[in-house]
RNA sequence: GGGGAUGUGGCGGAAUGGCAGACGCAACAGACUCAAAAUCUGUCGAUCGUAGGGUCGUAAGGGUUCAAGUCCCUUCAUCCCCA
C-alpha cells in the first residue's frame, strides 16, 4: 500500500488554513452563527490522549460539515487549568503548578493544531490566568450580593497523618490514598452557592433541552424532588421540654412521604452529624453518643446509605412527643440518617420501612403495624407499599392516600404539619482548602465579619510564592503577605479567605467568556452573549451529566436573574462521546500499561487516518476497546481513493446519457449523500463512513464494468465523494480537491445535496412471509399498490406451496419492505 | 447501597416494531508473482442435507404483537457516576 498522504500533507494544509483564516469566526455573518463547543480540558500530562482526540477531532468533523452547509461556525478552545493534579505534581516534584500548567498548555495547543481542528484561537482562554479568574471572583461577589453565596459549617475529609484536607477522589475505601491512614470528618466553615433555590426551575427546564434522555434522567434523580409533608414532634429530656440556646422549646421537624404511617412511629432518629444531636443528648448518654459520633464520622456517605450494611446507633436519652397521641417516643441517633438531607431527623416506622425495620429488630425497639394490604394479599412486615390503615385510631380503615390528607388536615390545625416538597439536591460547596485555584474574594475582619473585596480591587491575585507541603493549613494561609490585609469597611487589620474556589466554578460560565474573552471591563458583553449564546451543540463526557452540567445551568439562570443575559439555558443541544478503552477492554491508564499514544499513529499514517478510524471503529456515543487493525483499514480506504483520483481523466467531455449502469451509480451517489448527511448530523460517524465506502465500491464497480463509462458522471461522483469525506479527513480531502483542479479550500465549497429522483428505482425487492417467517423474496414494481401486489403474490407458485393449503386470514403489506400472509 | 447504561458472528459494529449481521477487520480459497508483500476476485452466524432447501439464532426465561435485537416483566453479567 503506497499512500502519498502523510503528515507533510497535514502540515501543508494546516498552514494554508491558518493563513487563509479558515478557522476564524466572521461576526458579519452572525445571523448564521452556530456555536459548537467541546468541553474544555485539563492540561494534564503533556500530550493529547485518545480521549481528547475522540472528543475534539470528531466534534470538529461535525463542525466542518456544518460550515460546508453554510453555517458560520464558532468553535473556540481553552483550558480548565486550575485543579488538584497540578498541585499534587508540585508537591511531588517541586515544579510550580503555574509553570507545569503553562508548559502543558503550550504542548496541547501545538497538538491541537496538528489534529487539524478549526479552532478560533483568538478566543482562547485559560482559567488559571488572572484575566479569567478575576471574573470568577466577580461572579462570587455578585452571588454573594444576591444572597446566593453563604457560609456554613460542613464536613471535609481530613487525614490526621498527612495533616491535610483530602478531596473525595483522594479517599480510597475510607483511607488516605497517600498514607492509607483512616480519614476522619472534620467540620469547617465553608462557602456554598445556593443552587437549591433553583431546584424546581432546573427540573422544569429540562423539557426545553435537546439532551440525551439518560442525562436528563440523571439530573432529575440528582435533584430528587419528592412530595411529602413536614411533621412537627416535640422534644423533652428528663421530663421537661428541651430548650435551644435562645430559650425556645426545640421542635423536631421531620420530612416524610408517608404521613399515613404516622401512627406507627415507634422511635425517632437524628443524624449523628446534625447540630440537633448534641442538644438532644442527655448527660447520662453523652459519652456513648459522642463515641458513636466519632465512629460514624469515619464512615463515607455512600456506606451510610447502604441498605445492606449492618445498622448502628445509640439512644440519646431524650424523647420526642408524638404530634397526635402525645406519646413519648425515644430519640436515637444513627448514621443511616444524613444531616444534609431534609431536616436531619426522621420518624421511624419499622413496620413499613425496610431500614427502620432492620434497625428496630437489631435494637429491640417496638414494631407497630398500621397498614394492611388493600386486597388482602400478603403483607408481611416490613410492608412498604400503600394500603389500608389499621390500628390507627380514627384513621383506621382509610386508604393511605386518604389518610395522608386527613392526618395533615388535623395536624395543620395545630400547626404541627404541612405539605412540603423536598429536594435531594444540596447546596454547592465551593470552598477548597487548596492553593491552585481562584482565591475567594472575601476578607474576614474581627469587627465587620465576612466582607466582600470591593470590585475595583479585583482580581485578588493568587500569589506565586507559596509553600505546598501539607501541614494542616491551606497553603495560602501560610503566605502572610497574601493573607494579611485591611478590612475594606473599617480599615482595620483583617485576613483574606484562605480557600480557593471549586474548579467547577470556572467551568460554569466559560461558555460565555469565550465569545468576549478580551473584555477587561466586564466578564462579557451582554449584547454579544445574547447573540452568540446559548451554545448550539455541546460535546463532552457523560461523567459530567450531574455536576458540571447542573452547575452551569444554575449559574446561567442566576446570571439571567441578575440581568447579565437574557436566556435560560447555556447548552441547547448536548452529545456525549463514549470512552475509548485499551485494547484489553480496560480503561486506559498508565498503571495498566494499556494506553494508546496518538502521536505514533499520526507520524506513521497522518492525522486524518487516526481521526477517521476514531469515527469508523466505534459507535460515537458508546466508545469501546482500541484495535490497531482498524487503523490499517482506514489507511487502505484512503489509498484507494487516492488511486481513484489518480485514474481520472480530467479532460471533460459533455457526453451524458442515461443507461442502467449510470442509473445505478447515480443511485449509489445520492444514497450516500443522503445517508452521510443524516448520520453525521446525529454523530453516527461510523455509518457515515460506511456509506462512503459503499460509494467508493460502487464507483469502482462502475469503472470496471460499465458498458460505456461516462467521464463527466464519474468525475462528478468522485467530487461528491471527496466533499462527503472532507469533514472526516480534512487534510486529505483538501489535497484530493486540489488534485481535482480546485484552487479554493474544499471547506468553502458547498455540501452536496441529494436528488430524491435518483433514489427511486423501477422495482424493489420485498420479502414474502407466511405467519412471520420468510418464505421467498420477489421483485415488485415500485409503484404497485397493495391490490396489485396481493394479486402478484397470490398468483406466484411459491405462495401456494408456502401456505400449505391453509386459509388466508389476513394480508399485511408494508410498502417497500415485505408482505406477511397470516394463515390458519 | 443508590442512580445511569450496556449485553447482537472469531472481532469492531449495522438495523423509524417490518428481510438480523450493513460497512470493515480477521480467516479461508483463488488471480497476479520465481517468491513474498501489496493489490484484485470470491466464501464467510450455527446446524442438518450431495443439492434444491430446512431448522435454530441478538445474555437467560416469560409476555404483548400478524411481526420483537427493538416494547413490557423476571433473572444474570459487565461498565460508568455519586456533590
Amino acid at each position: 500500500m503506497n499512500m502519498s498522504y502523510s503528515v507533510e500533507t497535514d502540515r501543508k494544509w494546516q498552514q494554508f488554513w491558518d493563513e487563509s483564516g479558515l478557522n476564524q469566526f466572521n461576526p458579519e455573518r452572525i445571523e448564521k452563527k452556530l456555536y459548537v463547543l467541546e468541553m474544555f480540558s485539563y492540561p494534564s500530562g503533556a500530550n493529547l490522549h485518545v480521549g481528547h482526540w475522540y472528543n475534539y477531532a470528531l466534534s470538529d468533523s461535525w463542525a466542518r460539515m456544518k460550515k460546508m452547509q453554510g453555517y458560520e461556525v464558532f468553535q473556540p478552545m481553552g483550558f480548565d487549568a486550575f485543579g488538584l493534579p497540578a498541585e499534587n505534581y508540585a508537591i511531588k516534584t517541586g515544579i510550580h503548578p503555574h509553570d507545569s500548567t503553562m508548559a502543558n498548555i503550550k504542548t496541547m495547543k501545538k497538538q491541537l493544531r496538528e489534529m487539524g481542528g478549526l479552532f478560533d484561537w483568538r478566543h482562547e482562554l485559560a482559567t488559571c490566568l488572572p484575566d479569567y479568574y478575576r471574573w470568577n471572583q466577580w461572579l462570587f461577589l455578585k452571588l454573594f450580593e444576591r444572597g446566593l453565596a453563604y457560609r456554613k459549617k460542613a464536613p471535609v475529609n481530613w487525614c490526621p497523618t498527612c495533616n491535610t484536607v483530602l478531596a473525595n477522589e483522594q479517599v480510597v475505601d475510607g483511607t488516605c490514598e497517600r498514607c492509607e491512614s483512616d480519614v476522619v470528618r472534620k467540620h469547617l466553615t465553608q462557602w456554598f452557592f445556593r443552587i437549591t433555590d433553583y431546584a424546581q426551575e432546573l427540573l422544569d427546564d429540562l423539557d426545553k433541552l435537546d439532551w440525551p434522555d439518560k442525562t436528563k434522567k440523571i439530573q432529575i434523580n440528582w435533584i430528587g424532588r419528592s412530595e411529602g409533608a413536614e411533621l412537627i414532634f416535640g422534644a423533652e429530656k428528663g421530663g421537661s421540654p428541651i430548650l435551644d440556646p435562645e430559650g425556645k422549646p426545640v421542635e423536631l421537624s421531620v420530612f416524610t412521604t408517608r404521613t399515613d404511617t404516622l401512627m406507627g412511629v415507634t422511635y425517632v432518629v437524628v443524624a449523628p452529624d446534625s447540630d440537633l444531636c448534641a442538644l438532644l443528648t442527655t448527660d447520662d448518654c453523652r459519652s456513648s453518643v459522642e463515641a458513636y459520633q466519632e465512629q460514624s464520622g469515619k464512615v463515607s456517605e455512600i456506606d451510610r446509605l447502604s441498605t445492606t450494611r449492618e445498622k448502628t446507633g445509640v439512644f440519646t436519652g431524650s424523647y420526642a412527643i408524638h404530634p397526635i397521641t402525645g406519646e413519648r417516643i425515644p430519640v436515637w441517633t444513627a448514621d443511616y440518617v444524613l444531616a444534609g438531607y431534609g431536616t436531619g431527623v426522621v420518624m421511624a416506622v419499622p413496620a413499613h420501612d425496610e431500614r427502620d425495620f432492620e434497625f428496630a429488630t437489631l435494637f429491640n425497639l417496638p414494631i407497630k403495624r398500621v397498614i394492611r394490604s388493600t386486597d388482602g394479599s400478603a403483607d408481611d412486615l416490613p410492608f412498604v407499599e400503600k394500603g389500608i390503615l389499621s390500628d390507627s385510631g380514627t384513621y383506621s380503615g382509610l386508604t393511605s392516600d386518604r389518610a395522608i390528607e386527613a392526618i395533615l388536615a388535623d395536624l395543620s390545625l395545630v400547626e404541627k404539619g404541612n405539605l412540603k416538597i423536598n429536594y435531594r439536591l444540596r447546596d454547592w460547596l465551593v470552598s477548597r482548602q487548596r492553593y491552585w485555584g481562584t482565591p475567594i474574594p472575601m476578607i474576614h475582619c474581627e469587627q465587620c465579619g465576612a466582607v466582600p473585596v470591593p470590585e475595583k480591587d479585583l482580581p485578588v491575585e493568587l500569589p506565586y510564592d507559596v509553600e505546598f507541603t501539607p501541614d494542616g493549613e491551606s497553603p495560602l494561609k501560610k503566605n502572610l503577605a497574601f493573607i494579611n490585609t485591611r478590612c475594606p469597611v473599617c480599615g482595620g487589620p483583617a485576613k483574606r479567605d484562605p480557600d480557593t474556589l471549586d474548579t467547577f466554578v470556572c467551568s460554569s460560565w466559560y461558555q460565555f467568556r469565550y465569545v468576549d474573552n478580551k473584555n477587561n471591563k466586564e466578564p462579557f458583553s451582554k449584547e454579544l452573549v445574547n447573540q452568540m449564546c446559548p451554545v448550539d451543540k455541546y460535546i463532552g463526557g457523560a461523567e459530567h451529566a450531574a455536576m458540571h452540567l447542573l452547575y452551569a445551568r444554575f449559574i446561567t439562570k442566576a446570571l439571567r436573574d441578575m440581568g447579565y443575559l437574557d436566556f435560560d439555558e447555556p447548552f441547547k443541544s448536548l452529545v456525549h462521546q463514549g470512552t475509548i478503552l485499551g485494547a484489553d477492554g480496560q480503561k486506559m491508564s498508565k498503571s495498566r500499561g494499556n494506553t494508546i499514544s496518538p502521536d505514533a499513529y499520526i507520524q506513521q499514517f497522518g492525522s486524518d487516518v487516526f481521526r477517521m478510524y476514531l469515527g469508523f471503529g466505534f459507535a460515537y456515543t458508546e466508545g469501546g476497546p482500541w484495535n490497531d487493525d482498524g487503523v490499517k483499514a482506514i489507511a487502505k480506504f484512503l489509498t484507494r481513493i487516492e488511486r481513484l483520483v489518480d485514474s481520472l481523466d480530467l479532460n471533460v467531455t459533455n457526453e451524458r446519457h442515461s443507461d442502467s449502469d449510470a442509473r445505478k451509480l447515480l443511485y449509489a451517489r445520492h444514497h450516500a449523500i443522503k445517508s452521510v448527511t443524516q448520520d453525521a448530523e446525529r454523530f453516527q460517524f461510523n455509518t457515515s463512513i460506511s456509506r462512503m465506502m459503499e460509494l467508493l465500491n460502487a464507483i469502482n464497480l462502475y469503472q470496471s464494468t460499465a458498458q460505456k463509462c461516462q467521464k463527466q458522471l464519474l468525475i462528478e461522483t468522485v467530487q461528491d465523494l471527496i466533499l462527503l469525506l472532507a469533514p472526516f479527513a480534512p487534510h486529505f480531502a483538501e489535497e484530493q480537491w486540489e488534485r481535482l483542479g480546485h484552487s479554493e479550500s474544499i471547506f468553502r465549497a458547498a455540501w452536496p445535496v441529494f436528488d430524491p429522483d435518483a433514489l427511486i428505482l423501477d422495482t424493489v425487492e420485498i420479502a414474502v412471509q407466511v405467519n412471520g417467517t420468510i418464505k421467498y423474496r420477489i421483485d415488485v414494481p415500485t409503484q404497485a399498490d397493495r391490490e396489485a401486489i396481493q394479486q402478484l403474490i397470490m398468483s406466484d407458485p411459491r405462495t401456494e406451496r408456502a401456505m400449505d393449503d391453509k386459509e388466508l386470514k389476513k394480508f399485511i403489506f408494508v410498502p417497500g419492505r415485505l408482505v406477511n400472509l397470516v394463515v390458519a
